[in-house]
RNA sequence: GGAGGAAUACCCAAGUCUGGCUGAAGGGAUCGGUCUUGAAAACCGACAGGGGAGUCAAAUCCCGCGGGGGUUCGAAUCCCUCUUCCUCCUCCA
């Protein structure tokens, strides 16, 4: 959410902005009229409310005294019904106004490119030889099948489209990335480890804001109106939700694996095989509280941490800086780290790295203290997938794969894999 | 799932029955000071915060006793509702 402060002063700078994200303002237009009467109606309202405590205070004084009240309360009766009336009409300006912050995006950091479409994402950097495999390479979904490693089928009988069982080696492998992406984490970029609930309720998926907006993307327990988490920045970002941090608690990073769940609402028809595009997929998630002046460089950090699994794996990618126009809803700036997928010959989204600023803060109300007694100010948020586990297999099964339909184990995984070198 | 109990400030805790000088007692922690070579102890002092309206900035005012409603001239206190926690029973990995 928008700092309302900053929006009333700023008020054609701000749509300025945001209309280089492509965000349809027709409802941002009565921010200016809503905010203004609800400024309006709380003046009016307080100003009863003080002569209504002030009269009550002579009232109870009275009724001590053994004197008759009946006029100061028949008085204040009037005043009581006015101040009613003014609450009820504020509290719908309040509805109006927060409806439309809810919805508003957040402001694009400076140095983020201005874009119509992805095409406008500048590429910053590559990474890696992709592999010269002599041969047509085979899709991942193809590889583990020969391997036996995979089960799509079976899934969908078992559950329905967009799920699979992994077995074998194929678990074990997925398990290994686990534990080498948190160990990697917590012993070496000094995270603290975190296994966060599943669920989640209304709330919290509003504080990094999924909600109001994006509903249709998430699975609702309905009976309890719990969510699913769709990535673990939702329960992580909101471990400190409604809270206010002492001066020692930043800068603070958490790396929380979960499961993920996802509708994938709108994305019918596309990445229809194999592992990219599941309803439920692994990810490792780096999760930081920084400091406002400390959050762009916190930003690169993490975004290094996140290149650094790659790498370690033996992985090609490049990293993206992403367009106004591919931000996202939350974030000011964003990289995508992109993995080469040998079989489609693209690079493929594998790690979004964001730094909302105080943009889920707002939201979520997280602030913190520079002093002991110093006032609180709102915490820069920022998170980035180290890695998505599910689409990394994806990578290994292809930039691996032998001709001979075997995959060779990337040398860091071996301890994790019972020390074994392929895949067969 | 059944039966009870509880939620007050950073922590503990009185006040709730019986609504009104409660501007929420008291203790601990914390911070500052005295003392000390330094520290502890003791003593002295500070200690509701947070949000909002307002203003150049203030002054001032509003809200606030788990969240949200309500009753009343007036609510920590009465009513409704939700949430969380605790005890016992039942069930369970």
């Amino acid at each position: 959410m928008l700092d309302i402060r900053f929006v009333r002063e700023n008020f054609e700078e701000v749509k300025q902005k945001l209309a280089k994200r492509g965000e349809d303002l027709t409802d941002f237009d009565q921010f200016q009229e809503l905010d203004e009467r609800r400024r309006e109606l709380i003046t009016k309202t307080e100003k009863l409310k003080a002569e209504r405590n002030e009269t009550s205070q002579k009232i109870a004084e009275m009724k001590r005294n053994k004197e008759n009240a009946d006029e100061a309360i028949a008085k204040m009766r009037k005043v009581g019904d006015d101040i009613k009336k003014m609450d009820d009409e504020l509290r719908e300006v309040e509805d109006r106004l927060n409806h439309i912050m809810l919805r508003v995006p957040n402001i694009p950091h400076e140095s983020v490119p201005v874009g119509d479409s992805e095409d406008d994402n500048v590429e910053l950097r590559t990474w890696g030889d992709k592999p010269a495999l002599g041969y047509e390479p085979k899709p991942h979904w193809e590889i583990a099948a020969g391997l036996q490693i995979l089960d799509f089928e079976r899934a969908s009988k078992v559950t329905g489209s967009r799920f699979v069982f992994y077995r074998g080696l194929g678990a074990r492998l997925e398990r290994a990335l686990i534990n080498f992406m948190m160990d990697l984490h917590s012993d070496e970029h000094g995270y603290e480890e975190m296994l966060p609930p599943y669920l989640v309720n209304r709330e919290s998926l509003t504080g990094t804001g999924q909600l109001p907006k994006f509903e249709e993307d998430a699975f609702l327990i309905e009976e309890e109106d719990f969510f699913l988490i769709p990535t673990s920045e939702v329960p992580v970002t909101n471990f400190y939700r409604d809270e206010i941090l002492g001066p020692d608690v930043l800068p603070k990073s958490f790396a929380s694996y979960s499961m993920n769940f996802r509708s994938e609402a709108g994305s019918a028809g596309r990445d229809t095989r194999g592992l990219i595009r599941q309803h439920q997929f692994n990810k490792v998630e780096l999760v930081h509280f920084a400091k406002p002046e400390d959050s762009y460089d916190t930003l690169e950090t993490l975004t290094g941490h996140a290149e650094k699994v790659l790498q370690l794996l033996g992985l090609p990618y490049r990293v993206l800086l992403m367009c106004t126009a591919d931000l996202g809803f939350t974030a000011a700036k964003k990289y995508d780290i992109e993995v080469w997928i040998p079989s489609q010959n693209v690079y493929r989204e594998i790690s979004s790295c964001s730094n909302f600023e105080d943009f889920q803060a707002r939201r979520a109300n997280i602030k913190f203290r520079r002093e002991p007694n110093g006032k609180p100010e709102f915490v820069h948020t920022l998170n980035g997938s180290g890695l998505a586990i599910g689409r990394t297999v994806a990578a290994i099964l292809e930039n691996y794969q032998q001709e001979d339909g075997t995959v060779m184990v990337p040398e860091v995984l071996r301890p994790y894999m019972g020390g074994k070198e392929y895949i067969k």
